[in-house]
RNA sequence: GGAGGGAUGGCCGAGUGGACGAAGGCGGCGGUCUUGAAAACCGCUGUGGGCUCUGUCCCACCGGGGGUUCGAAUCCCUCUCCCUCCGCCA
C-alpha cells in the first residue's frame, strides 16, 4: 500500500512508476478524486459531531423542560446528518481502500525500465555451465528411474501438478529444508515455524490480496488460507506492533509448504516437479529501518547466494526491470541455477526490498531512538530456495552416467551420511 | 459442540449513561536534591484522522462490528480471543 499523501504531494511520481510498470496512470486521477471527496465529508460530518457533543454536554445542565427539548429535538435532527455523511463516508472509504489496495509499489530508481522478462538484466553468473560426457536427463526421467519420484501416483491423489517423493527423494527434500534453515540461523536468522493456514487480513497484509485471490486456496466454510509463501505469515506475525528501534533488525527465516492454485499459468511447466499446486520452500525475512534496508538486501542476497555456491550448483543473478517487478517490491534480484537435463535456467529464489509497502498494509511500524512518533519500518523477503527446483538442479547436475545421483557434500550429514542415489539406495 | 466467566492506556487496575481519553498504581522520560547512585519530591508520558495545520483547535478510538440515546467505556445484539467445566478427538 502506497501512501495517500504520496498521490496529494507527488502525483507524477505515482503517474510514472504505473508507466514503467506497464500499468495505466489515469488510476491516480481516481485516488485524488475520491481523497478529495472523502476530506470534504470529513470536514461536515465532523463540524456536526463537534456541534452535538458542545450542545449534548449543554442539556446535561438545562434545567428548564421546553429549553431541553428544544435541544433534544435539534440533535436529533443532527443525528441523522450525521448517519447519512457517515455512510457516504464509508463508501468512499472503502473506495479508496480497495483502489488503493490494487496499486504496486514504486520501483526503486536503481532498477532498470523494460516491459517484461525478456529485459531483466543479468548481473553475473557464478560457476561454469558443466559438460557432460553423456547426455544429461531431466530430472523427470532421473526421479522415475531412481524410483525417487512417482508423477502417476502423485496424479491419482491429487491430480495433475502433484507428485510423490519417495525413499531418498523424499528424505533429500527433506535433507534441503533441514541444511537450509542451519545455515540460514548460522547466517543469524531466527527459525519460524508458523500456520500454514492464515486470516483473510494477514494475506491482504503482505499484498497477495486483493489482487491475487485467483492463485490462492482457502477454506469454504472457515476464515482460512493457506500460505502461498511463508512470507505472508512471516508478514502478519507483526501486525499492528511497533517495535523499538533497538529491537531492529530482525531476521527471520521459516519452511513452509506452499500453495497455489497456479491457475494463469495452466499449460506451463506440467512435466515433472518444476511448477506444483503444492511445494516447499525456506524462506528469510527481515523487518529493518528504513534507512538500512539497502544493506539488508544486498546480506539477504549474499545469504541465498550462499545456499547455492555450498551446494555447487552454476547460477546466475539477476536483476528484474521494471515490467517482471512483483506487485509488492521496490527492488528484486532473481536467482537462477542451471539445470543440464531440462536444459534451462531455473529460478530459484527471489529477493526483494518492499520498502514500507507491506509495513504499511500491515501496520507494522517502530519507536524512533529518540523517542517521537512510530515510523513505518522496512521489510525484505527472499526464498531460502524453491524446494522442487534446488532438488530438479541437484539431480539434474549431480547425475552421473550410470544414472545413480552424488549426493552433494553438504547434505551428506541430512542423509545418514549417503553418497550416491542408486536405486539400490531407494529404500 | 454445550454451560459459565472475562477482554479498559507499555503493564496492573478503578469506572454511577452526562466535563471520561478515562481515577490510582507500576514502568518509562525529564527535573529538584546528591560527589555519584538510590530514596524522596515535582512534572511529563497513547494512536490515528481533519482543519483556518505548533493550536489551552476539532473528530474518532476502552477486544472487532452493529444498535439504542440529545449524549455510551457504561445499556442491547453479534463476532473474535482468553479462562473454568462437560463432550468429542490426532
Amino acid at each position: 500500500m502506497l501512501d495517500i499523501r504520496l498521490f496529494r504531494e507527488n502525483p507524477d511520481l505515482v503517474r510514472e512508476a504505473l508507466r514503467k510498470r506497464q500499468m495505466r496512470p489515469q488510476i491516480v486521477d481516481k485516488v485524488l478524486e475520491l481523497d478529495a471527496q472523502r476530506r470534504e465529508i470529513i470536514q461536515k460530518s465532523e463540524a456536526l459531531k463537534a456541534e452535538r457533543n458542545r450542545v449534548s454536554k449543554e442539556i446535561g445542565r438545562t434545567k428548564d423542560p421546553a429549553e431541553r427539548e428544544a435541544k433534544i429535538e435539534a440533535m436529533r435532527k443532527v443525528r441523522e446528518q450525521i448517519a447519512a455523511l457517515d455512510e457516504t463516508l464509508r463508501s468512499v472509504d472503502e473506495a479508496l481502500r480497495d483502489l488503493l489496495a490494487t496499486i504496486p509499489n514504486i520501483p526503486d530508481e536503481r532498477v532498470p525500465e523494460g516491459r517484461d522478462e525478456s529485459e531483466n538484466v543479468i548481473l553475473r553468473q557464478v560457476g561454469e555451465i558443466p559438460q557432460y560426457d553423456f547426455e544429461p536427463l531431466p530430472h523427470w526421467e532421473i526421479g522415475p528411474r531412481l524410483g525417487i519420484m512417482d508423477f502417476e501416483r502423485g496424479v491419482k491423489l491429487s491430480g495433475s501438478r502433484f507428485y510423490i517423493l519417495r525413499g531418498a527423494g523424499a528424505r533429500l527434500e527433506r535433507a534441503l529444508i533441514a541444511w537450509m534453515l542451519d545455515l540460514h540461523r548460522q547466517q543469524g536468522y531466527t527459525e519460524i515455524y508458523p500456520p500454514f493456514m492464515v486470516k483473510e487480513q494477514v494475506v491482504f497484509a503482505s499484498g497477495q490480496l486483493p489482487k491475487f485471490r485467483d492463485n490462492l486456496y482457502h477454506d469454504a466454510e472457515e476464515d482460512f488460507w493457506w500460505v502461498p509463501t511463508a512470507e505472508v505469515p512471516l508478514t502478519g506475525m507483526h501486525m499492528d506492533e511497533i517495535f523499538d528501534e533497538a529491537e531492529l533488525p530482525r531476521h527471520y527465516t521459516a519452511y513452509t509448504p506452499c500453495f497455489r492454485r497456479e491457475k494463469m499459468s495452466a499449460g506451463r511447466d506440467v512435466r515433472g516437479i518444476k511448477r506444483g499446486h503444492q511445494f516447499d520452500k525456506v524462506e528469510m525475512y527481515i523487518y529493518t529501518l528504513p534507512e538500512e534496508s539497502d544493506r539488508a538486501l544486498e546480506k539477504m542476497l549474499a545469504d541465498a547466494e550462499q545456499t547455492l555456491a555450498e551446494l555447487g550448483l552454476t547460477y546466475r543473478v539477476v536483476q528484474l526491470c521494471t515490467g517482471d517487478l512483483g506487485f509488492a517490491a521496490r527492488i528484486t534480484y532473481d536467482l537462477e541455477v542451471w539445470a543440464p537435463g531440462s536444459g534451462e535456467w531455473l529460478e530459484v529464489s527471489s529477493v526483494s526490498n518492499v520498502g514500507d509497502f507491506q509495513a504499511r498494509r500491515a501496520n507494522i511500524r517502530y519507536r524512533p531512538a529518540g523517542g517521537g512518533k512510530p515510523r513505518f519500518l522496512h521489510t525484505l523477503n527472499g526464498s531460502g530456495l524453491g524446494l522442487p527446483r534446488t532438488m530438479i538442479a541437484v539431480l539434474e547436475n549431480y547425475q552421473q552416467a550410470d544414472g545413480s545421483v552424488v549426493v552433494p557434500e553438504v547434505l551428506r550429514p541430512y542423509m545418514g551420511g549417503l553418497e550416491v542415489i542408486t536405486p539400490e539406495e531407494v529404500a
